[in-house]
RNA sequence: GGCGUCGUAGCCAAGUGGCUAAGGCAUCGGAUUGCAAAUCCGACAUCCCCGGUUCGAAUCCGGGCGACGCCUCCA
């Protein structure tokens, strides 16, 4: 490894905005990456949209910690802005109100997509004074100027304005908004407002005041990553005007580059699905229910829709694109069942390695190990490539299948269950799974259980099963049949294996739907005089502590 | 108007100069199953159009058509 000790991975390319081309990915000092991503205000609710740059990112922090490097990641939170005290007027709460509101409900979200790697969160209003200092720097060294109680910052002194989003002053001859009679140039943007009475204020050279939108993250930035660091990311929609301002501040600040590599993702657009393509989301266009969303899909199956495209893409999101996305999904987690099934052990806590360079799995000559081992390479080489998640996840579909042909062709579930060098093999295959789906954060956990947390669907379920399996030793293929055709309205779906049938799918509301599958059948088995199932069923939930009660009506039940 | 991005199978989506154009969903065959489900095997793309560069282009260049974004708050 010559080349690793300025870079652990010369392979890796990152598309920067600024020079809008790919290039090799270098720190600014060896080994350390310091990430700084722009957050939201916190004025309402997320959507989301919010969540493609938390997602993104949280993999590339993972991928380039698997790469050796010792990363900070850093989300700034805005809660001090026109919104939020507009907001906090109307609910008549305070801005501070409103905001702690609002970040637990954007931390709630996170922690659903399994987005868990961000070092620090700092908030505009605990950062005031390094705000008002980079603000005084500015001003002395002529690159701003005081107007009326607010300052703006004055392009026309930078030479370079414009760089990042590739436009010239000409071009922006705006009307300047509201206040465009205490600017120099229309374009001049401010760095502190004047405080209007009864607006939440601060102390500062100026009078009583509050930072404009962008300054925030010059100042913080600066102050936790340093006046030079290494990535800085959001969505497409603020390389104008927020980053471009952002660039501009920190550079004449401190004359020297703000930010080796800027990053942005792609938005997101609303599918209308009726033929037409959506616009854009956005809260002011009502856009939101995060959190009802991610109660429906599990936040899993939208970190997973999300990652399969490349971040800079636009991706058009519905949530039966969201459905179909889980179905891929669907298939990693009966994969994991099997491995379970047939060593016992649980994918979830397999030890894989954290670090890239580990040996690789293909010591001996096994064709499937070593066609994994192609895999991994494909894998990485797509995250390499500009951390292309997309491609890198058609590998972790490629050594899933890759996996269950194994297993069929050794008959692990059959004559070949318990041979040690075969589930050996298998342990390599999960453990290199698990290893790749960390570094994108799939798989960190079980999804969510079926069936929610009600305890006597399990219990019911087990019931289902038991009669279902007499049905089927005694050739009563009606009666099994009609079990489990009577489940699909419920979305629980019976397997039968050489080990015994099992359940999955499902949800809170199955409960009921089972329960009417079992009524059913038990008036037929009686119609039927089939009496030792009819009985069977009332006597057993009897001792799961439901009771039927037949009436004129039909037969309802009640839980003991 | 200015600055950009994108157009790959029914749908989603990698690939950006050179083997049979990844992968997922759907569909259709086959193996397996009492029947299913799952799993495996197989089938399924003249890469928006026209022209150019090249031995060779989905990939580069020019033109067209179409979709979208930013230029005002926005992830």
């Amino acid at each position: 490894m010559t080349a690793a000790s300025t870079a652990a991975h010369p392979s890796l390319q990152i598309y920067n905005t600024l020079t809008k081309k790919k290039t090799p990915f270098e720190p600014v000092l060896p080994g350390k990456v310091g990430i700084y991503l722009c957050g939201p205000t916190v004025y309402a609710e997320a959507h989301i949209g919010h969540m493609v740059g938390p997602v993104i990112f949280d993999c590339i922090k993972r991928y380039l910690v698997y790469c050796g490097y010792d990363v900070t990641w850093v989300v700034n939170i805005t809660d001090v802005d026109d919104k939020l005290i507009h907001k906090a007027n109307e609910r008549g709460l305070t801005m501070l109100e409103v905001a702690e509101e609002n970040i637990a409900d954007y931390n709630k979200n996170l922690a659903a997509l399994g987005v868990d790697q961000i070092d620090q969160f700092p908030r505009a209003t605990e950062c005031m004074g390094d705000i008002i200092e980079f603000i005084e720097s500015l001003v002395d060294q002529g690159y701003a100027y005081a107007s009326e109680g607010d300052v703006y910052f004055d392009v026309g002194k930078d030479g370079e304005y414009g760089k990042l989003s590739n436009r010239s002053l000409d071009a922006m001859q705006g009307e300047g908004g509201g206040t465009a009679d205490r600017k120099k140039n229309t374009a001049d943007f401010a760095l502190w407002k004047s405080a209007k009475p009864d607006e939440p204020s601060w102390d500062s050279p100026w009078g009583k005041g509050r930072p404009g939108w962008h300054i925030e993250c010059s100042a913080m930035s600066k102050k936790i990553l340093g006046e030079t660091f290494d990535i800085h990311g959001g969505g497409l929609d603020l390389v104008f005007p927020h980053h471009e301002n952002e660039i501009a501040q920190s550079e004449c600040c401190h004359h020297k580059p703000m930010v080796k590599y800027w990053a942005h993702n792609g938005l997101l657009r609303k599918d209308n699905s009726a033929g037409k393509i959506g616009g854009k989301m956005s809260r002011s266009a009502g856009a939101g229910g995060l959190h009802e969303l991610i109660d429906r899909q599990g936040g899993e199956r939208i970190r997973f829709f999300l990652l399969r495209t490349h971040y800079r893409s636009t991706v058009l999101f519905s949530e039966p694109a969201i459905e179909e996305a889980a179905k891929g999904l669907e298939s990693f987690y009966r994969l994991f069942k099997r491995y379970k099934r047939i060593t016992g052990a649980e994918f979830y806590s397999l030890t894989a390695p954290t670090k890239r360079g580990a040996p690789s799995i293909d010591q001996g000559n096994d064709p499937t190990l070593t066609a994994a081992a192609e895999a991994k390479k494909k894998f990485l080489a797509s995250m390499d490539d500009d951390f292309n998640t997309g491609g890198a996840i058609a590998e972790l579909f490629e050594l899933a299948s890759l996996t269950n042909k194994y297993c069929d062709e050794a008959d692990l579930e059959g004559k070949g269950a318990g041979d040690a060098a075969s589930n050996a093999v298998l342990d390599l295959l999960m453990e290199t799974i698990k290893e790749l789906s960390n570094t994108l954060g799939l798989f960190l956990q079980p999804p969510a259980a079926a069936g929610g947390s009600d305890e006597l669907l399990g219990q019911v379920m087990q019931l289902v099963i038991d009669l279902r399996a007499d049905a089927r030793q005694a050739k009563n293929f009606a009666t099994a049949d009609a079990i489990r055709d009577g489940l699909a309205p419920t979305g629980i779906v019976l397997e039968d294996r050489a080990g015994g049938t099992e359940w999955s799918g499902g949800n809170d509301g199955s409960l009921d739907g089972v329960m009417m599958m079992l009524i059913e059948l038990r008036q037929t088995s009686r119609a039927n005089k089939d009496f030792a199932t009819g009985d069977a069923i009332r006597d057993r939930l009897k001792d799961l502590g439901v009771v039927l009660e037949d009436r004129a009506g039909g037969t309802e039940w009640t839980r003991g």
